[in-house]
DNA sequence: CCCTAGATTTACT
DNA sequence: GTAAATCTAGGGC
């Protein structure tokens, strides 16, 4: 296995959003492992993207959005939930990201249930706050560099079929582009 | 299957 | 004050 290197993710995001699908993303707890495939991804730009929380301006949440690219934004919403993100861009860009919505669960499945509190493997990750609860990622994990930290990171993955592109889900701004990236797994 | 309400932090039309 | 890159439980069909 190879962790996605910085060069990755210093693309432009839609690519990255795109490319990253089928790669695993990996978490360390302890001695135990939890692993699964991205299956579907978002990507939120900048000053071009009413939808995107880099797109007014810097906060105190989403500055890691203009750091180096290959950290995790970890940004916590409705006053409940936590959502994981990649860091990526090319230069042409001063922010952006890669929401990670989907994922199809390989190791520590039984982590993820206990984590999650139910059984149904088909609920365990198919919702960007579901991965971050079955993965035990929270605000601790903001601004962490995924090509470095030995507990949490992401590396190559499976091959896969085509990608379907979608609007993004749950927005209002921007509906006509279709950022939202998935595949199919059989 | 579908729909609705409620959980309650953060940022600002 | 209120809307937001969401999820769950509970009720109806």
């Amino acid at each position: 296995m190879t962790i996605l290197p910085r060069t990755f993710y210093s693309r432009d995001t839609i690519t990255v959003a795109k490319s990253i699908l089928g790669k695993k993303l990996v978490r360390k707890i302890g001695n135990k492992e939890i692993s699964g495939i991205i299956i579907e991804t978002e990507a939120y730009r900048h000053k071009d993207d009413p939808a995107s929380h880099a797109f007014r301006k810097i906060t105190e949440r989403n500055k890691v959005m203009f750091e180096e690219v290959g950290k995790s934004y970890v940004y916590f919403t409705y006053g409940m939930h936590y959502c994981f993100n990649v860091v990526a861009r090319n230069s042409k860009f001063d922010a952006g990201a890669v929401l990670i919505r989907g994922i199809m669960p390989e190791k520590g499945i039984e982590i993820m249930e206990k984590n999650r509190g139910i059984k149904d493997i088909k609920k365990l990750t198919d919702g960007p706050a579901k991965i971050t609860q079955a993965f035990g990622i929270s605000k601790e994990h903001y601004g962490v560099d995924l090509t470095k930290d030995p507990k949490l990171f992401i590396t190559d993955g499976i091959k896969h079929g085509k990608i379907i592109a979608s609007p993004r889900i749950g927005i209002k701004d921007a509906t006509d582009r279709l950022w939202n990236f998935k595949i199919s797994i059989k």
